[in-house]
RNA sequence: GCCGCGUUCGUCUAGGGGUCUAGGACGCCGGCCUCUCACGCCGGUAACACGGGUUCAAAUCCCGUACGCGGUACCA
């Protein structure tokens, strides 16, 4: 049998990085084995549902390279592909498991919910829940005369359907990361499968959808394990085989706990994929650095491409225990990846990057740019935002870098200097350079105390590429003047 | 509280009874290079949660404890 997985976010809010390295392990897993990825929308959940959520998960899914092979945007056999649109399906499933004894009505108001588990509470019940021991107090089915039931349902009484759980045995499944896992169906409640609004919970839903679009297996974060028992059951009192289960640990925030937007802020860590597209990390690089969270090859590699992950990644793999999420890490990947770019596709990054800005330049003198820049930036956003001087003049100097750095003969130099960058011949790094330690000897003093005002004048800062590579990238015109107005503006 | 899962350097991890005085990567520290800042290279810091047990031998197997995380909704 084929491998079909799927990656099934609910759209109640923009794609999380969590819900991103799922779908990413679904995606590898698939493409390894030569099957087949589905994207579900599960949108049974009226009340959080996020009108442009569905198109920033579809956006950030493309922006990764993760490519499904049926959803809703692109069809496919087992179609629709939102559960909102198979309501008729949960429906028809919720009532076959009543026709077998397997599911009931029950009519339980919010608050004989809330009676019931306060009083359990009260009592030192260790968990109050709706189960086989509580459930002959409530109001359902099972409790209610069969008139009674019919007479409430057809009067259009608000109900929710319930699985019927039984009590004293275990339930036991193999977790392809964890080994064996079993709980005792006491610990399971009697969990709502239809709301009263009609539509299935997740529960129902993934069973049922897992099963008619044929999933083999299903790779989901750890939240999910302990509701597993309810699936497995389900699964039992349908008749069907359950697929393969396979539980990823959690991906966690530095100080511990989960990645929430208001850690996020405080952490410096982005919740969303669309935030990591926005600061400009590499797709690649997000995508080596999330497989390795959680996966590794077994051996000392670090570095890799989509391809090599796919033909390289197992679930026998990936490990067991929550890891904490690293910015620093993340960079150091996006650095390896960005030097690893052939230099047109740097060069179309930074560019686009540029362009956000407002700053116009051309690809040939990006390519000069960035030939002397690329081991000096960690995004293809820092060039903008570090290294502006190399698109306009310097619109001041940086004090402390003045005061340590612009002595008194520091103008006379700098003119001195000025006059042979008009002459030399060829304009570049090698003649620039001869052309200064030369003029350093003459006037007897160390090369440093040319470089770094002149350094200061050209950029307006203390740090950079080597000065005669900046001097030949900028090229003489601007040298010269920036140096004269270097000269004016701090003076001596 | 109850149930489940987890626990190797600060972080991500290798390790699946002897080859481990525990390896790699990020970070951090130091050095080299050098006109600055990076890159690169070299070196350093730092871990088997704790207690029992099994065994000739345990980071590796078992039990317990502690701690962390998840679940405990008409949310997914």
């Amino acid at each position: 049998m084929s491998v079909r997985v799927r990656f099934a976010p609910s759209p109640t809010g923009y794609l999380h990085i969590g819900g991103l390295r799922t779908a990413l392990y679904n995606y590898l897993f698939a493409r390894r084995n030569g099957g087949t990825l589905v994207l579900r929308i599960e949108d049974t959940d009226r009340a959080r549902f996020v009108a442009d959520a569905e198109s920033d998960i579809l956006e950030s899914l493309r922006w990764s390279g993760i490519d499904v092979d049926e959803g809703p945007e692109l069809g496919g056999p087992f179609g629709p592909y939102r559960q909102s649109e198979r309501s008729a399906l949960y429906r028809d499933a919720a009532e076959q498991l009543i026709a077998s004894g397997h599911a009931y009505y029950a009519f339980d108001t919010p608050e004989a919910l809330d009676a019931m588990r306060n009083r359990l509470a009260s009592q030192g019940s260790s968990s109050p829940r709706y189960d086989a021991m509580t459930r002959m107090e409530m109001t359902n089915s099972l409790t209610l005369d069969a008139n009674e039931v019919s007479a409430r349902l057809s009067a259009g009484d608000p109900h929710v359907v319930r699985l019927k759980v039984n009590s004293g045995q275990d339930i036991t499944f193999t977790d392809a990361i964890r080994g064996q896992v079993t709980f005792r169906s006491d610990e399971v409640d009697d969990q709502i499968l239809l709301k009263s609004d009609g539509l299935p919970t997740y529960h129902l839903a993934n069973v049922v959808d897992d099963h008619h679009m044929e999933i083999t297996h299903v790779i989901r974060g750890e939240e999910w394990l302990s509701s597993t028992p309810k699936h497995i059951l389900l699964y039992r009192y349908f008749g069907w085989a359950p697929p393969e289960m396979a539980h990823l640990p959690l991906i966690f925030s530095p100080s511990g706990g989960k990645l929430s937007k208001r850690k996020s802020e405080i952490e410096g860590i982005p919740v969303f994929v669309r935030e990591y597209r926005q600061i400009g990390y590499e797709a690649d690089a997000l995508v080596n650095y999330l497989a390795f969270l959680g996966w590794n090859p077994g051996d000392d590699r670090e570095l890799f491409s989509k391809e090599e992950l796919i033909s390289e990644f197992s679930l026998e793999r990936v490990g067991s225990s929550g890891v904490q999420f690293s910015i620093d890490k993340l960079k150091w990947y996006n650095e390896q990846h960005l030097r690893s770019l052939p230099d047109t596709e740097l060069v179309t990054r930074v560019q686009r990057d540029l362009v956000k800005r407002g700053i116009e330049t051309d690809e040939k003198y990006l390519t000069r740019v960035l030939s002397v820049m690329t081991d000096r930036i960690s995004l293809a956003a820092d060039l903008a935002s570090q290294a502006r001087y190399f698109f306009e003049d310097p619109r001041g100097y940086d004090e402390a870098g003045v005061k340590k750095r612009w002595k008194g003969d520091s103008a006379k130099l700098l003119s001195a200097y000025a006059g042979r960058l008009a002459s030399i011949e060829p304009f570049d790094a090698a003649t620039a350079e001869t052309a200064l330690r030369d003029l350093a000897d003459e006037q007897k003093v160390g090369a440093g105390r040319i470089i770094h005002p002149v350094r200061l004048a050209l950029s307006g800062v203390t740090f950079g590429p080597g000065l005669f590579e900046l001097i030949e990238v900028l090229g003489r015109e601007t040298c010269l003047r920036r140096i004269r107005a270097a000269v004016d503006t701090l003076g001596h």
